[in-house]
DNA sequence: CTGAAAGCGCTTACAG
DNA sequence: CTGAAAGCGCTTACAG
């Protein structure tokens, strides 16, 4: 099986104690004998030892893991967080536990428990929904944790989300800038904080420019089964506002969505003003016209990794002491065609 | 901080044991009093109890947790890949620790070596290039193994792969049989044995449909900066086959930048006959003519959590036991426009 | 210069 | 009906 410190120590005549200091680079402080030292390493490299990190983290108390729930993971936008966040945690000596929610509320509570029985050490995550009941319960045992994209005006810790309603607003203004009159908002999950402040951004703008912001102009797709709802959703606003002449879709996805459905029905894109947060690669070919905010996925991750190893590594001290909350706006830029 | 056995048996007055019986629901079997057994519950509830999971794995020997290793969580379909695993595995009592290689070597080396200290039961592994030491040493150890995507002919163990000669068999026969006479192939890493045997199949139908297999048709995109390099590929086949009349894609991604290089350059997409591996969403409204081969997602992710399970539960009972490998090879469906 | 011992939080064979 | 004890593989304060 695999070899343990127990092994090298029997093979050596030596106790585990010893092992373990020189193997941990402590053997000099400790005055181990070089000859012995050798021995160790010798030893240990013939076994292929690999010590195991389960045994450590119990007896240490931190696993040097965080977990990362995300709800969707084939998602362009948190993918690349998780990436970031992976790369930028290694970077510290953290790994990262990713769990996918799946946009269930009952996945993200599992997985709340599962990680933290894991004894993560903290936990990133972008929620999904409505589910405070178990974040507030991680705030109230003072848990290092860091909610991204999402999050919830009323509790009281560390997040970070980008302005989305400054720059639904720019990105709205510069439609109606470029000429567009009657713009309609294609989004979704309006219960979402988020979401609202999306088409707070878009009905500033509309306003700001003197022009009304119209019930028929608003098309939210529910979240299960885009691909089919989308379609009935936009047919309503062909038929409601024939002369609709711009859309601002508050997701890639729904965009995306969107551009097959004006495929399918052969209406061409570039007669219409469009506007999208964040971006894909195939936007480029697919709607060069288009108007998008850029997500900050570098300084998301980036943040989020601080903020928690902070909060990790300062409760390591003095465990019950609560840190101020760190709450991060973050500038999207704007990129037009 | 954490509540643990300890703290609730004290609470009760009662051994550990008692607590761990209970709470593991054994207590009947053991024959602890319902009036015990009621407490027991009380205390924990009351308390929050969640077991740790790591201190329960260093005694059981297993973690229930396998690892995901692949070259870039960003692309789709290792996403989805992952997604499929993960839900599989969450069915079956097993989380999953995801890696990101980012396509690099020496990463891929760290993370097997991590996720092994972090005591993983197997690992699932879409390998980056040529990394044979490493996972010739998982296999030497007779570690639960499960390749995908790619594979070593060498390497005797499990893996999973899709019919990558066939596939571009049949893409690149649709495309002659529509008319196509002069198709360039667009790949990458000609090193990879996948991407040699998509080669093999793109070269098979144009002898069976007796066109010529020519060089100037032929481009390699180095793998680092895509973007960028697509580009002076691209420019290169136009000046040296002006009528090229086909594009077989052996990557999504890769037909992803070309549609973009396409756009730029204002060269209309319809014109040619089209084909890729791997569809993405956008496809539908970008290249609405292009021939799929429809990678079989669910099967590669059900297929592997499968087989790495039986290994593991297997193994559990005779250790040194070595499985017969499972070598599994699926069918793509071709969707055709 | 090196070792014996305790402890992290579990589980389980053994004992009474 | 319940408990004492050992052990999983580490680390570290204490001792000599």
């Amino acid at each position: 099986m695999r070899t343990s410190l127990k092994d090298i120590a029997e093979k050596l005549n030596l106790s585990k104690a010893t092992i373990s200091w020189t193997l941990s680079g402590k053997g000099d402080e400790k005055g181990i004998s070089m000859a012995t030292q050798e021995k160790v390493f010798q030893c240990a490299k013939e076994l292929n030892y690999q010590p195991n990190l389960l045994a450590r983290s119990l007896h240490s108390g931190y696993s040097k893991t965080i977990g990362l729930i995300i709800p969707d993971i084939t998602d362009s936008f948190y993918s690349k967080v998780a990436c970031i966040i992976e790369r930028e945690a290694d970077a510290r000596g953290y790994s990262v536990m990713i769990g996918n929610s799946e946009s269930k509320i009952e996945r993200e509570n599992k997985l709340i428990r599962l990680l933290k029985a894991k004894q993560v050490d903290g936990l990133i995550l972008a929620p999904t929904k409505v589910s405070k009941t178990e974040i507030e319960l991680l705030v109230d045992e003072a848990f290092p944790l860091v909610l991204f994209d999402r999050y919830f005006p009323q509790i009281n810790t560390n997040y970070i989300i980008i302005d989305n309603e400054e720059s639904s607003y720019q990105l709205v203004r510069k439609m109606v800038v470029d000429g567009a009159r009657k713009i309609a908002i294609i989004t979704t999950n309006s219960y979402l904080r988020t979401m609202n402040m999306r088409r707070e951004g878009y009905a500033r703008a509309l306003m700001e420019m003197n022009l009304s912001v119209e019930a028929e102009l608003y098309g939210e797709v529910p979240f299960v089964d885009y691909e089919h709802n989308i379609d009935k959703i936009l047919d309503r606003i062909f038929k409601e506002v024939p002369d609709v002449d711009g859309f601002f879709f508050t997701t890639h996805i729904l965009a995306i969505e969107a551009f097959r459905y004006f495929y399918d029905k052969g209406i061409d894109l570039k007669k219409y003003a469009l506007a999208c947060i964040h971006s894909v690669p195939s936007f480029r070919a697919l709607a060069p016209n288009i108007n998008i905010a850029l997500m900050p996925i570098d300084e998301i991750g980036e943040n989020a990794v601080r903020i928690l190893l902070k909060d990790i590594e300062h409760r390591q001290g003095n465990p019950k002491v609560m840190d101020k909350v760190e709450t991060i706006v973050l500038r999207c830029e704007i990129s037009t065609p």
